[in-house]
DNA sequence: CGCCAAGAGGTTATTGCCGC
DNA sequence: GCGGCAATAACCTCTTGGCG
């Protein structure tokens, strides 16, 4: 079965919905029972490997009890979910090298939902009814718990900002599983962050973009260096992005703006230019090698000069 | 060791269908 | 015929693992 999934959004104003915290890490079903137990992901492959730690779920609601559990995996960090440190635990296949990460920095499993208890299917059921039975199992132990539930939006976002978490999920109490589908019974509101970067060239696109921009290389200012702070190839509007490149050609230059380039930006041909537009990105955080992660171009900047650019927190 | 595919996440654009 | 919704296709970033 695949997973339900929400779509962006605000967080609604009427009543009959509750919320939850947006966790940053996998999608993850849990299956026990009669066919053992197995871990899914979103796509549907089998995960169970990559996570020893959570074998001991097997037996969460009573021994050899016919479950599907709807949840996330994360790695916590500081009591925070850490996406950076479960990549290094999600492509792990091999038993003896998960089982060694297992022991070091194990992850937790956060239930959120009840798909199908002995034998009977809940999708049909409403979250209201679902979220009661599972709160009736206990899903609680070493390595896993339920995931809360409020029931004031407003107040579960400003916990989860104040916590450093990346946003809130609203539900829809009356709604029903839709397996696969993307509903806006369920509505994502992620706090992302933005700021502004100095567009130091692009890279030529490929497909439906050949011929023009394909990203927009990215920098900050530290100690009057441009410094690369990765791309952002999304947000933008087919117009939007010919706009930008007429905007673009007028500044093109032979050499990189950018004080170093890192060794692994992709063999994709690149055109440089003057560091002189501003630009403002919305993305989720920076990561460890100080690149953005989840980059989404919002607009341009004319009420910044360049070099006031810099790398913001 | 370098390259490529896969898989996690995201986005917009396009197309097809339904109801009015 | 048109607008809205849903599904699909095609882009994007970033990391790991496999292969030559």
């Amino acid at each position: 079965m695949q997973p339900m999934l929400a779509t962006a959004g605000r967080l609604p104003a009427e009543p009959g919905w509750a919320y939850e915290f947006k966790w940053d890490g996998v999608r993850t079903l849990v299956e026990t029972g009669g066919v053992g137990f197995t871990l899914t992901s979103r796509l549907g492959n089998d995960v169970t490997a990559a996570y020893p730690e959570l074998a001991g779920m097997a037996g969460v609601a009573g021994p050899a009890r016919d479950l599907l559990l709807d949840g996330e995996v994360v790695s916590l960090v500081d009591g925070r979910p850490s996406f950076s440190a479960l990549q290094n635990r999600m492509h792990v296949r091999k038993s003896m090298e998960a089982r060694r990460l297992a022991a070091v920095a194990p992850v937790t499993y956060l239930a959120f939902d009840v798909l199908r208890l002995d034998g009977a299917d809940l999708t049909g059921l409403p979250f209201r009814r679902r979220r009661e039975l599972l709160e009736g199992l206990g899903v609680a132990g070493a390595f896993w718990t339920t995931s809360p539930l409020f029931d004031d939006g407003p107040a579960t976002a400003e916990a989860a900002r104040a916590n450093g978490l990346e946003g809130v999920v609203a539900k829809r109490l009356s709604s029903v599983y839709r397996p696969g589908a993307r509903t806006t019974d369920w509505i994502k509101v992620r706090f992302g962050r933005r700021q502004e970067f100095v567009v130091g060239g692009w890279e030529h696109g490929e497909g439906g973009r050949a011929g023009g921009i394909g990203s927009l290389l990215l920098g900050v200012y530290e100690g009057g260096r441009l410094v690369y702070a990765g791309q952002v190839g999304t947000g933008f509007t087919g117009a939007g992005l010919r706009s930008m490149e007429r905007r673009l050609r007028p500044s093109v230059v032979d050499r990189s703006p950018f004080a170093a380039m890192p060794p692994d930006v992709r063999g994709r041909p690149i055109t440089w230019v003057r560091p002189e537009l501003v630009v403002e990105v919305e993305f989720a955080e920076w990561t460890v090698e100080g690149r953005l992660r989840f980059a989404s171009f919002q607009g341009i900047r004319t009420d910044k000069r360049p070099e006031e650019v810099v790398r913001e927190r």
